[in-house]
DNA sequence: GCCAACGTTGGC
DNA sequence: GCCAACGTTGGC
């Protein structure tokens, strides 16, 4: 019996389309995590993200981009049904239902930061950059994150930086 | 809106 | 197998 080994992940989503907002008011907080079309974020769902894995929900293409919150695997991956309806944006004909190309996970809310923490101020603190995020040109939009930058950056969000602003 | 960086496709 | 062309990502 292997002992199960609990990773991090990040996660990318313009807020735009699905934030975790959206995420946090789904039906039991909970969504599929359709349309990635990369082989790599697709390994990494495919393999290596196991049910309660913890993942920095990121919100790319924001003002300002930045984690906005946790959310966890709920359910292990599955193939992405999306890839095969011909109406969908995200359709791919070579992925076929007895024999898929793409996979999703399950993810469900944890908690939201009171605000966001920012892409600038990731890249002020030295001990996240060695982030897959902030790397040049880094645009994986599901990606590990290691243990340690993980606490880090929910320790950073759960902070208020403006309190009783009013 | 711009554009650098990246991944994929397809001709050869 | 190479690589130019193309489409996409995502910060700014």
């Amino acid at each position: 019996m292997n002992k199960p080994t609990k990773r991090y992940w990040l996660v990318k989503s313009e807020p735009d389309v699905f934030s975790i907002q959206d995420l946090a008011a789904a039906p039991d907080q909970s969504t599929h995590w359709d349309g990635v079309r990369n082989y790599q974020a697709r390994n990494t769902m495919r393999d290596d993200m196991k049910k309660g894995d913890l993942v920095l929900f990121y919100h790319s293409n924001a003002k300002p981009p930045g984690v906005a919150g946790i959310a966890q695997i709920a359910r292990e991956s599955y193939p992405d049904h999306t890839a095969f309806d011909q109406s969908d944006s995200h359709y791919d004909p070579k992925s076929r239902p007895d024999s898929p190309t793409w996979f999703m996970v399950d993810i469900q809310f944890v908690e939201a930061f009171q605000e966001i923490l920012s892409l600038p101020e990731l890249k002020q603190i030295p001990e996240l950059a060695d982030m897959v995020l902030l790397q040049k040109g880094s645009r994986l939009s599901v990606q590990p994150v290691t243990a340690a930058q993980f606490t880090l950056i929910r320790k950073l969000g759960r902070q208020t930086k403006n309190r009783s602003k009013n």
